[in-house]
DNA sequence: ACTGTCATACCGACCGGTAGGTAGGTGGCC
DNA sequence: GGCCACCTACCTACCGGTCGGTATGACAGT
């Protein structure tokens, strides 16, 4: 039951199994029975590892979260402006989505059909939001006081309104299938946030 | 089998208990058997409108889309100018997903779970979805041309901007629970639009 | 060096419950 | 009498989860 993985093959293979299922065709519908077939295992060999298909998830949304935050934070190290920390967080997130390897957001997945069932994934899920809004947040409120200190907007609530840009969008690309239009929302963010804190 | 309503209390009992437990639980996670239930019907009665899950879903979705497509017709009716249009739909947004009664979108909801399962499902939640983005993006299209004609935004793709960020917000609403955000988030747009075509 | 012990990793048959869906009615109304 | 709305009873498949077992390998005692 030691689900701390260092690099653990049998473990990965089931993490990256489930991963795909539920990014494709959600928490609920992906079964155990069909991550273990496709990750070449049994299920006496999941139930090794998960004590419960919520284990499994929470493992999930918490292997996703910590990927994405490196992510973020490997492409914005050594930039000390938080302007531009948050314009390169756009840029990183205008190419990855363009990018076909881009499967969607478990995150946002999990949030969406988990959120009255299970309250403990949806914890989980509102831990790695509040983290990544507050996160951009606090950018933008240091940025109003570098280079527009008098005006009058909300700039913690700005991370917040990304976040939202950037789910709905991967909402939008389900249907799409393409990631294009994704691309345009996050430019008119960007446009956004150059009205407001000049260019 | 006939599932045109023109006011059958058993059918509308269904939908409204399927649309209820959908928008909290899902599609796949809401059965048969428990809509059954909440409506006070038994599940030969729900075979009787309904040949399969599939066909209740494509009426759901199709029953929600018209409702919401009435919605904002009403709301704007009367108002000549395509930017006035706009800004009403906005508050119609703002005033609405604050009001308890506010339950999610039905069409975000399908399209987050389905889209890779379903396809049928999914062209439904498309059309929907192009049909509000593309209507919006007309009237700001019609409004640039009155009042910001030689600006170099692209007007037409901000009515899929619009939609991204209602259906991020509300995605965001089901893990904290409270539609606040969701009004700062159209407050944000609204002063973009603002920012774009002048005050 | 050999052997017994024990934990770990993994297997696959099996369980009860519930899912979507079907069949064959019953009763009321034109 | 026949149609329509609706009900009961039932079917099969599959769901999450359990359980008894085996293969392997590290380690200790002799």
């Amino acid at each position: 039951m030691s689900t701390t993985n260092t690099e653990n093959p049998t473990l990965t293979k089931l993490l990256d199994a489930a991963e795909e299922q539920m990014l494709s065709c959600g928490y609920v519908a992906a079964s155990i029975d069909g991550i273990c077939t496709a990750a070449g295992v049994t299920k006496g060999s999941f139930f090794h590892y998960f004590k419960s298909k919520e284990e499994l998830g929470k493992v999930l949304l918490e292997r996703f979260g910590n990927r994405q935050q490196e992510r973020f934070m490997d492409a914005c190290t050594g930039i000390a402006d938080p302007l531009e920390r948050v314009y390169k967080v756009i840029e990183t997130a205008i190419q990855s989505c363009q990018s076909p390897d881009m499967k969607g957001c478990l995150i946002g997945t999990f949030a969406q059909e988990i959120s009255e069932t299970h309250p403990e994934l949806r914890e989980i899920c509102k831990c790695s939001f509040e983290g990544f809004a507050t996160g951009m947040g606090a950018d933008l409120t240091a940025a109003k006081e570098l280079y527009a200190k008098g005006a009058s907007f909300d700039a913690a609530s700005l991370g917040a309104y990304f976040l939202s840009v950037i789910q709905g969008s991967m909402l939008l690309m389900r249907t799409n299938g393409d990631g294009e239009a994704m691309a345009l929302n996050l430019e008119h963010f960007r446009e956004y946030l150059r009205s407001l804190y000049g260019r």
